[in-house]
DNA sequence: GGCGCCTTTTAAAGCGCTTTAATTGCCAGT
DNA sequence: ACTGGCAATTAAAGCGCTTTAAAAGGCGCC
């Protein structure tokens, strides 16, 4: 209400002009020691902040990174959690721009661009390779989650294919061999889980047994293929989900069922959410190390930002398996 | 990369002043539909879309809403949800500022501050009031979720005590008389939820089966306290958790303890959330209808800003009772 | 004392837009 | 022909900061 305090206002006090101010708040050399302290002092009195708004306009530079999300995903969270830390430490902002039921991408997008974020981070998006490319010729764009063709989008993934082969290898040395796989719908995520799952069970000469179940990444999914799986006289002993929420909704729907987890039936999840780590839900699933893919993610845009890095780069982590209770020898 | 087309790259496109342009882009009065025409058209053809950094810098109002949130909290993700659905609607933008485990309260709304919000909209704050009253000095706040002292603070809340006490009224009915709570913790939520629990068994005669088990709005929370309740002799024949997900957490606990739900033990939770209305979890729980929530907020925080109201507000929705499947008549 | 060389400070030019007051051009009215 | 009035347009002054080039001061040295 009452206006904040601007930057004249601690020059006046200090009795220097805004620019000495300016400098001493943002550490620039130049000022002498005592200018210094004064206008620390002066700026501490005040209460002053600077107007991001206007240093951002100022500054050539707007030290501002995008992110799209899914507010309702809790894979999302966590990584965003982690790119703030990281953005903090390398000195950036973060604004979020997340997707709802009335925001598609592309309008979540526009936010960001109309922000001028410097660079924009896209956890797990939809868009085709060439609108991806397409935006990339506008800001660096850094995706999170999958994989992607275009040689302007910077990407940071795990080796989605991976951890479902290390799912199987999990499953088959337990001596399982009906095996199905509950799918995660249309996203390009979903799509690379499926794949690996096709793979993996051929290599294994398993290919007689692929079973995929439709689903879509919720736990209502999971319930749906859970109703489905356990009614089914040729039940498979084990299942693999594309995500820990599909998982969970498979687990609750065979406990209904009156099946016992893992005694009877085996499940594995795929993201080491939180949920998977509760006491009673107990998943074996894979994780993807989060931490890490968030700080890749800003670690690239940063790169293209202020180390002038031209060409695309392309993370790939080893996601790994983490046992837990939810898997078992088959009956 | 290639800069961005800015105004004068319209105007000068088409011939006229920026000032032309502007007026035209945001429809104001004044040029000509012949002209409104030609810069329309230049725009599209440029892809121009204006630099909202600047745009809010030269506009005295910047026409941003700030809104702090926990990004792990499922309801808060239907708040933002409706929130920016209906800023939207009002013309204005929203910039989201998170909790993790590394930013706390204080520097959330700090980063709403530096951008210069208009309003901040709290998502269940656990600032005391003095703090709250403090923040209103500065900018217009609006808390959602929570009763709050201070006579400068904008409040949108559902009767928490209301939301308990029907739960108790359901379960009453029901038949159950030993009725257990499971808390949530230090909040300022928690305590509201907590106390009308106290107070509606008291009213209902049932002082001596008042059971407060420690808890903390987290499934995990909700197993610890189910595995202590499943065991415990004089076992509660029905728990009234403070949100949905301790109710959920407690139903799986209890569920693998072998306990049925809802014959042997009914469960109520509070919120509505998604994973209530899963087909399997199903739960019985108290709705507090986030839309209508989100535009009280927003309404509140557009009329301080445009339509100069300066007294308080608070609004106080009646939350309803949902009846699902986790409740029924005591064993 | 004058000169060059540092260090510290500051005037002033933006950043990309909005907004207001002033200007221009037209036409009707006298 | 001249004026007043109106609609359309624009010049120019910010918004609150950053940044650069230039100014000012201080010092030692010839």
């Amino acid at each position: 209400m009452d206006q904040r305090p601007r930057l004249d206002d601690v020059a006046a006090r200090v009795g220097v002009s805004t620019a000495s101010v300016s400098l001493v708040l943002r550490g620039a050399p130049g000022p002498s020691a005592e200018t210094r302290r004064r206008v620390l002092e002066a700026a501490a009195e005040l209460g002053y902040r600077a107007d991001r708004t206007a240093s951002m306009l100022a500054r050539r530079r707007r030290h501002l990174l995008g992110v799209m999300l899914d507010i309702r995903n809790p894979f999302h969270a966590e990584l965003v959690e982690e790119i703030q830390a990281e953005a903090d430490r390398v000195g950036y902002e973060v604004v979020l721009s997340t997707l709802t039921r009335h925001r598609d991408e592309e309008r979540a997008v526009e936010t960001l661009l109309d922000f001028r974020c410097e660079a924009v981070l896209l956890l797990g998006p939809d868009f085709t390779d060439k609108r991806l490319g397409a935006l990339a010729g506008q800001v660096p764009v850094v995706t999170i989650g999958r994989r992607v063709a275009d040689r302007d989008v910077d990407v940071v993934r795990s080796a989605d294919h991976l951890g479902v082969a290390e799912s199987l290898a999990h499953l088959i040395g337990l001596g399982h061999r009906r095996i199905a796989f509950v799918d995660g719908g249309r996203g390009a995520v979903a799509a690379a889980r499926r794949r690996g799952y096709r793979d993996a069970m051929r290599r294994a000469g398993l290919q007689d047994e692929i079973r995929i179940i439709p689903g879509d990444h919720t736990e209502e999914g999971g319930i749906r293929a859970g109703r489905l799986l356990a009614v089914a006289d040729d039940r498979p002993t084990a299942v693999v989900a594309s995500n820990d929420r599909l998982a969970v909704g498979l687990m609750d729907a065979f406990l209904r069922a009156g099946l016992e987890v893992p005694h009877q039936v085996s499940i594995v999840g795929y993201d080491d959410s939180t949920l998977a780590r509760l006491a009673h839900i107990d998943l074996t699933t894979i994780n993807q190390d989060a931490p890490a893919q968030a700080k890749f993610a800003v670690s690239a845009a940063v790169q293209r930002l202020d180390e002038g890095r031209r060409e695309r780069v392309e993370t790939v982590l080893n996601p790994h398996l983490v046992i837990r209770g939810s898997t078992a020898p088959p009956p």
